[in-house]
DNA sequence: TTTTTATGGTCAC
DNA sequence: TGACCCTAAAAAT
């Protein structure tokens, strides 16, 4: 589930939800509960993303700044409960409720309270995000213009693009039928500045669909039928010439590609 | 029933 | 490069 719409949709969701609201925290799993003991029954005063990490801001009376940080990881979820929500399970590291609203996160790489300073540093390592910088694509081009590592590596470092995973990795090559191989300073600035709108394009339908969408027949995105979403993320043939996909690992992921499409250019 | 895999990332060598 | 962290569901047996 969780590349960059993912989290960008959890801030927007969680926001409408819990801003402004004093709200319980919890951490059933012990494994937070330093924090939350910290952070129950304090002012939720609102959500935000940066890549794929998740911010919450608390009301907080000090002048250090009060935030929770959520990284999902690979496993990380979060799940709705209806209230009143049952006990949680053993793999709940944190619940967050208030009077109209329950979720439960379960799974996470990084769940912590952090202070402005601390939210800065981790902010400060990622690239730019094309759901916040969608109009800097100039600071990308820069970027990777400098970088001599393959495409495909790079498309995966968050601190040359904040959000992208390993599905959009594989669907971006391939609709610019680039491959994945090509080091990144070879591409022209064209190919980099298209690269960058359909990311933007691509992680704002991902979330307003919340799910990720690159194949598109007409009509509204979420009317395709799950497999017919993606054009090579796992695939076995090649959507235009048939020729079969090759699986390979790039930056210790899978990668899917086109090896008859898919050629260095600039 | 067991094993593998997954849309992620860090750290040590 | 590999070990490891974390959880759940799909795939293999």
């Amino acid at each position: 589930m969780p590349e960059g719409h993912t989290i960008h949709r959890l801030a927007r969701d969680h926001h409408k939800w819990f801003g402004g609201s004093v709200v319980s925290v919890a951490s059933p799993q012990g494994r937070f509960s330093e924090g939350a003991d910290r952070l129950d029954g304090l002012k939720f005063k609102r959500a935000t993303a940066h890549g794929k990490h998740l911010f919450y801001e608390f009301v907080d009376d000090g002048t250090k700044g009060l935030w929770v940080h959520i990284h999902l990881g690979l496993f990380g979820r979060f799940r709705k409960r209806k209230l009143p929500p049952q006990t949680p399970g053993q793999n709940t590291r944190m619940r967050l409720m208030n009077d109209k609203r329950c979720v439960d996160l379960s799974g996470p790489t990084r769940c912590e309270v952090l202070t402005h300073r601390g939210r800065k540093d981790v902010v400060h390592r990622l690239g730019p995000d094309p759901l916040l910088d969608e109009f800097d694509a100039e600071h990308f081009i820069a970027s990777l213009s400098k970088r001599r590592s393959a495409i495909g590596a790079i498309l995966l470092d968050q601190s040359a693009v904040a959000g992208i995973g390993n599905v959009y990795r594989s669907e971006l090559l391939f609709q610019h039928r680039l491959d994945p191989f090509t080091p990144a300073n070879q591409l022209s600035e064209d190919t980099l500045a298209a690269l960058w709108d359909t990311a933007v394009d691509w992680l704002h339908i991902g979330v307003q669909t919340n799910r990720i969408i690159t194949r598109f027949d007409g009509g509204s995105p979420r009317a395709l039928p799950k497999r017919e979403r993606l054009m090579v993320y796992k695939k076995r043939f090649c959507i235009a010439c048939d020729e079969p996909i090759t699986v390979s690992t790039q930056r210790q992921r899978t990668l899917y590609h086109c090896p008859r499409c898919q050629v260095a250019r600039v």
